[in-house]
DNA sequence: CTACTAGGCTACGTTACCTCA
DNA sequence: AATGAGGTAACGTAGCCTAGT
């Protein structure tokens, strides 16, 4: 984040605002923090930019965890999956609307908790995670890339408010320095 | 070495269900 | 009891990456 402001008034008034994301920029080298262990940064401050925000997209991680496991284990608990999904699938094919799940309390805490040391998981954490909740491992993807999307949302908001008062503040400014320069030239008029 | 493909992951946008005022 | 708004679980899609051929 860089802010700069200028308020001398023989200097020129100078601006900076800055929008860099102090966590994950970088989505791979994020995963691999994530596998390596608990990220101490993983908290997303606020900063501003001005100027085409990156797309997201085009940084994003990819395919690294999916190859790191392939233990038969979980395979096992794929295969398992495999078959949760096939029920879910009768319920669809039979007209049973699916029914919205509400998590627990419980549930909610232990996928929070999970989410503030690691905001992706790899498939392995996945597989404890969902056995830990009872939940099916494609639900708490689901969480995950929900969770994260409001952790943006959230962010993206506050930094909408930063700018709002940046340019507030701007226009306050310009406001003040428009008045200073009508009192010099008034000034300069006068002495002549 | 290069090109292509399959499989897996994520972000993003949307839908639909649920809760609550 | 009805209803509209807000929250969120779940889904569909596009883009990217990696491993295998």
């Amino acid at each position: 984040m860089m802010m700069a402001f200028s308020n001398n008034n023989d200097q020129e008034l100078g601006l900076g605002l800055g929008l860099s994301l102090v966590h994950g920029e970088n989505c791979r080298q994020k995963k691999k923090e994530e596998e390596e262990g608990p990220c101490s940064n993983i908290k997303a401050y606020p900063s501003l930019t001005l100027g085409p925000e990156q797309d997201s997209r085009s940084s994003q991680s990819a395919g690294v965890s999916s190859f790191s496991n392939s233990s038969s284990s979980i395979k096992r608990e794929r295969d398992e999956e495999f078959l949760l999904d096939l029920d879910e699938e009768e319920n669809k094919k039979n007209g049973n609307p699916r029914k919205k799940l509400r998590l627990t309390k419980q549930q909610s805490a232990l996928l929070e908790d999970s989410f503030i040391h690691h905001s992706t998981l790899n498939p392995k954490q996945k597989q404890e995670l969902a056995k830990k909740l009872n939940l099916r491992a494609r639900q708490v993807e689901v969480w995950f890339q929900n969770r994260r999307a409001r952790t943006k949302l959230k962010q993206t908001e506050a930094e909408c408010e930063i700018l709002k008062k940046w340019c507030e503040r701007l226009r306050e400014e310009n406001k003040r320095l428009q008045k200073e320069l009508q009192h010099l030239k008034s000034m300069k008029t006068n002495n002549k």
